[in-house]
DNA sequence: GTCAAAATGACATTATATTGTCAAATTTAA
DNA sequence: TTAAATTTGACAATATAATGTCATTTTGAC
């Protein structure tokens, strides 16, 4: 068997989001070290500060695509570092609910004054309707494989 | 400062990115299993047998945005493993050239047969023009991230 | 309402990956 | 040509992450 035309784009797809992961998370340990946390950390934090509300660590597991083991790591260690508070789930005795302590939330927006003239600057570089297309694609892709 | 809407949606696209490279390990290692590897090492058997000729550690490693370390030991188990073969390079003293051993080839085309119909189902519900946006997009970012 | 299936936290094991350092080899610039 | 800067392999330490298992809780099908 072998690859139609489409499915060899799609793998090209694939092969590029593994290299730019681990691009990205190099430059994100750079950009967060600012303020002295790394790529996995400023995630996490990310993952709580832009839902608005409060998440227990599948959820937070599930919005990352990664193992709730993995991250119930990381968040009991930032737990301790008094990045996060746990506070009690009305709807389940076990899934405490994970919310940024003001530390936290203060790293988060100071690793944030990075981010953003470094998204703002590549952006400007790249068409409006291409990125518009390639997260919409991308989020297809995720949606698709959801569905297998 | 705020992120302008290209900014936004560049930072998106990052997020995304992460979490389709985490969802596609984890299928990539199911797939991979049918022949008895990994997505990680799966991987570098693509690197290779891609690029048509043989690489040396550093070069496996820029291909796949990882640092050389981590390439290094996987390729030294797989090398163990009879998956690669070392060779002297006439450019490089202490840099061997790596290849794939008969052994190596048969175990990439068998996770290939896998992942052939896996991927062409897949971009099927895909739009092809949308595919090709996709790819130049997250090479064009890729780029503007090295000239940093 | 009951009971099987799924989700969750805790714990352990293993695999993947980055960072740092050092000596040797290579490349680059002067 | 020479000296500095970079690259590379080897080694070590540490961080990130997947997988597996178990007891408990929740959910869902009946």
């Amino acid at each position: 068997m072998k690859l139609s035309p489409d499915g060899n784009m799609f793998t090209e797809i694939v092969l590029e989001t593994f290299k730019l992961s681990g691009l990205l998370t190099t430059v994100g340990d750079s950009i967060a070290a600012s303020a002295g946390i790394n790529s996995a950390r400023w995630k996490i934090l990310g993952a709580i500060y832009l839902s608005s509300h409060s998440l227990t660590v599948p959820q937070i597991a599930r919005t990352m695509g990664q193992s709730r083991q993995a991250v119930q790591r990381l968040v009991d260690i930032m737990h301790k570092d008094n990045l996060l508070t746990f506070s009690d789930n009305p709807n389940h005795k076990k899934a405490k609910l994970i919310a940024l302590t003001e530390k936290g939330s203060a790293i988060y927006l100071k690793v944030d004054e990075q981010q953003i003239p470094w998204a703002n600057d590549l952006a400007d570089n790249l068409d409006a309707k291409d990125l518009t297309t390639t997260l919409q694609t991308l989020k297809k892709i995720q949606q698709a494989m959801d569905a297998k």
